[in-house]
DNA sequence: AGCCTTTGACCAGCG
DNA sequence: TCGCTGGTCAAAGGC
């Protein structure tokens, strides 16, 4: 039988370049505070980056504080920002900082079920033209949220969070380190229910629902296969799409539908995932579980998006430094021509379309370098030899790559779409 | 016994 | 019309 999607992908023959931390530097200081051992996320970073500017006490004055750049005051910044809001905006926050490292947020950051992206779509804050005044309470809850990221996500190349339009629970994040974070961990009804802290990749996404697995299939141009679960819940329609890498570890899931029902209770899971239940939720989730409790108040969204896979890329950080790879994250084959990508994009951009209630403006935080050189500590050295003022080119280059998926390796073209028999190594 | 996963086959949309 | 592709069905088997 043919290799799943060929016999690259095979981790070990995937060279992903990693991120290490300077050993000194201003991220060190971003850690400060944070548990002793746990290494800050991404998205940690950035909103370590907010907390560090003391002077920034709303999203949209981050947002314009981070527009600024030396050559743009402020005020440019934020009403670049108002005009642009609603296309997403980008934030450049190096222009102070002597950051010698990027970061990229990009792409995927989709609320599933339960983290009521709801509650965050509904907030002007983060997705109004405007950007006014997010909420403490919503920077605190994204900065939780980051914070509770694994610790591996610093040897991560870049973190790709995606919001969208989602009512599904938090959805479970992989890492190197088969350790995911439950999208329970998010839901409004999270304290009425012991949650693991963390749970292993041999489930898909405990969220706190039941899924039954009914397909799975090798889908073309995506590393590996994808497989389809149903909640069995009677009645209930919620769907969602599981990606692994070879290693079992999730790659992407794709929620769609709103679950009708409450979750079960924790007994039943925790016959499936005994050990999921054992954890203790750390101080960090329970409270970021009750910050969500703020953000739980609507559930329009239908479908939850989340990827890791330009997190275990090891190319999404450069190309997202260079400015204009996002064009480049295709899968395989894909790359040149565009077009199966595009067919792609639309298809997701539609199902999102048809299944949410409202349009959804994707999130979109970049971290941008500053200096001409720098140094990422992904063992390349980088030189930026562009920079784009306009964000909204910008952004539509983030709405693609949302969409897309790098796909690092070769694999057959021919119908294999079919598992069979492909046993997981 | 019930629920799950696996997997070959089938279906529908699209170019 | 045909082939490709993603999504789903459903029988078989496992736990």
């Amino acid at each position: 039988m043919a290799e799943n999607g060929g016999a690259a992908t095979s981790p070990a023959e995937v060279k992903r370049p990693s991120i290490s931390l300077p050993a000194k530097s201003v991220v060190e200081s971003l850690f400060r505070g944070g548990p002793a051992e746990a290494s800050p996320g991404p998205m940690t970073l950035a909103s370590s980056l907010f907390e560090a500017e003391p002077e920034y006490r709303s999203f949209s004055q981050l947002l314009a504080g981070a527009m600024a750049s030396p050559a743009q005051p402020p005020e440019e910044a934020a009403a670049a920002i108002d005009a642009r809001g609603k296309e997403g905006a980008s934030l450049n926050l190096g222009h102070s900082r002597p950051m010698n490292f990027s970061v990229v947020q990009s792409q995927l950051f989709m609320v599933p079920p339960g983290f009521s992206p709801g509650g965050l779509l509904d907030s002007p804050a983060l997705f109004s033209s405007n950007l006014v005044n997010l909420g403490n309470s919503h920077q605190h809850a994204l900065a939780e949220f980051s914070s509770s990221l694994p610790s591996s996500s610093l040897t991560q190349p870049v973190s790709t969070i995606n919001m969208a339009a989602s009512s599904q629970p938090m959805l479970p994040i992989t890492h190197g380190a088969n350790i995911l974070y439950p999208e329970s961990a998010f839901s409004s009804d999270f304290d009425q229910i012991s949650q693991p802290a963390t749970i292993v990749a041999d489930k898909p996404a405990d969220d706190g629902y039941n899924w039954r697995k009914y397909g799975q299939k090798q889908v073309k141009g995506c590393e590996y296969p994808r497989s389809y679960y149903k909640c069995t819940q009677v009645k209930c329609p919620v769907k969602k799409k599981v990606e692994r890498s070879v290693d079992g570890q999730v790659t992407e899931i794709i929620y769609m539908g709103q679950h009708n029902h409450d979750r079960p209770i924790p007994s039943r899971r925790s016959k499936e995932g005994g050990a999921e239940l054992n954890g203790n939720p750390d101080t960090n989730n329970s409270e970021l579980l009750r910050k969500d409790d703020h953000l739980n108040e609507t559930s329009n969204g239908m479908i939850g998006l989340l990827s890791t896979k330009e997190q275990q890329s090891g190319h999404g950080l450069s190309e997202h430094l260079e400015g204009s790879s996002d064009d480049e994250e295709l899968c395989d084959g894909e790359a040149e021509d565009g077009e199966p990508e595009h067919k792609r994009r639309n298809l997701e951009t539609r199902m999102i379309e048809s299944s949410s209630h409202r349009t959804v403006t994707e999130p979109r935080i970049i971290l941008q370098t500053t200096s001409e050189v720098d140094l990422l500590d992904d063992g390349y050295r980088w030189r930026k030899y562009g920079q784009k003022k306009e964000l909204l080119q910008v952004h539509e280059r983030g709405m693609q790559s949302s969409k897309t998926r790098r796909k690092g390796f070769d694999r057959p073209e021919s119908r294999h779409n079919d598992l069979r028999g492909e046993a997981q190594p």
